[in-house]
DNA sequence: CTTAAATTGTGAAAAATATCACGACTTTAT
DNA sequence: ATAAAGTCGTGATATTTTTCACAATTTAAG
């Protein structure tokens, strides 16, 4: 619970900035630019500068940034050395897109334990991550307080209701309902309905320019 | 291609009081104020009131907004007259979630076609819509402007080159890359993995009040 | 009919975010 | 050694978004 200081706009984008330092230091690249970065992750250089001018002074002028020194500075302010257990509730085609998706393999972040209210399910494992009753949640849960809910939108308040009470405070909903929850736990909507259609509104109110 | 007026982040609000409109509807609710509305969908009331009111006075003061009438406003605002049809690009356990997900069911958006690079896939439905390879673009695509890129990151850019030259304008990128396409194409990006680590950045970052 | 309670719509202010533009410094080329 | 090109960090500015707070109006209650 450090420093607040940092706008949250930056801070939404600062896994966006670490996944592509690593891809860039794997690639065996030493020096990047805020330019160059830019393009990579489309946001504006500028906004990419100020950004990173909130942690100090991480890069050197008519030079740019060295690439291992960023990558580990993001590591320590991400907290990538320790891991981040996270408990995936409803293994259906979402849960299990999340169970494969290998892009939270390599990362602070695992998903260790699953649960869903199938029998058939209960029991076995996807990807090796374990499956539990959803009724069995004060058994397992463990020390775990970050959850991805992925199940139907009719059940999220009363599964919310379970996860509070087990000490979930961060939840990241693909339901559309919304959940109302305590004070103290964060949840973040990731609502693909939404998302579609303002996307289609966007297209026909907003028009883009034309190529070059 | 009407007024440019609305602001962008009422704009993205619109589809979800759109849907809760709907459910107060369906519930038989004559009215409703600002302030319920805004413990359903969790947005400041001030807000709600604001973004409405860019579209003129559409509710009574003392009253508030009647529900037949603003849901009736917002579908012909958003266009649910007209059906928008989208294609589904890769028919994994992601984009199996989106054919099985019932709220783009009631809307005016489809997925009418999909398209995978599996043999074993191509030519059969799922949940009735079929499922054509994607070298095939071309025969299939039809005059579906609207795509949901739910592929492997890896392949991200050369499917994208492909759903652009066959005259897809909008993309929702549910892939960790960061797609490059010309001006006139509109992409936004839903990317779980930095997502999950915003939200656990943010629990450590920013506290949260306590509960009541 | 009168009064109290509820609620909108919005001017004004505040807060948050993004962008411009340039001095200072570093690197690269000649 | 010098000049040219590249790049950061940031003050200042612009833009966008949210929030406050209240007059105006309607409804509901007595």
């Amino acid at each position: 619970m450090e420093q607040n200081k940092i706008p949250q706009a930056t801070a939404k984008r600062l896994p966006l900035y670490y996944r592509f330092l690593n891809n860039l230091y794997q690639q065996g690249k030493k020096r990047v630019s805020s330019k160059e970065l830019s393009e990579a992750v489309k946001v504006d250089s500028a906004t990419i500068r100020r950004d990173f001018s909130y942690f100090g002074a991480l890069g050197k002028k008519g030079y740019g940034y060295n690439v291992e020194y960023l990558l580990g500075f993001f590591r320590s302010t991400l907290d990538q050395h320790e891991i981040t257990e996270v408990a995936l509730i409803g293994v259906g085609n979402l849960g299990t897109a999340f169970l494969k998706y290998s892009f939270l393999k390599n990362n602070n972040i695992r998903i260790t334990k699953a649960f869903d209210k199938d029998p058939n399910k209960v029991g076995t494992e996807v990807e090796g991550v374990p499956i539990y009753s959803i009724d069995e949640m004060d058994k397992h849960l463990g020390h775990i307080r970050v959850a991805i809910l992925a199940i139907p939108a009719s059940e999220a308040d009363a599964v919310t209701d379970i996860l509070v009470k087990h000490g979930i405070i961060g939840i990241l909903n693909f339901t559309p309902a919304r959940i109302t929850v305590p004070k103290h736990v964060r949840v973040h909507h990731i609502d693909f309905a939404v998302e579609l259609q303002a996307l289609v509104y966007f297209l026909k109110h907003y028009p883009l320019e034309k190529d070059e």
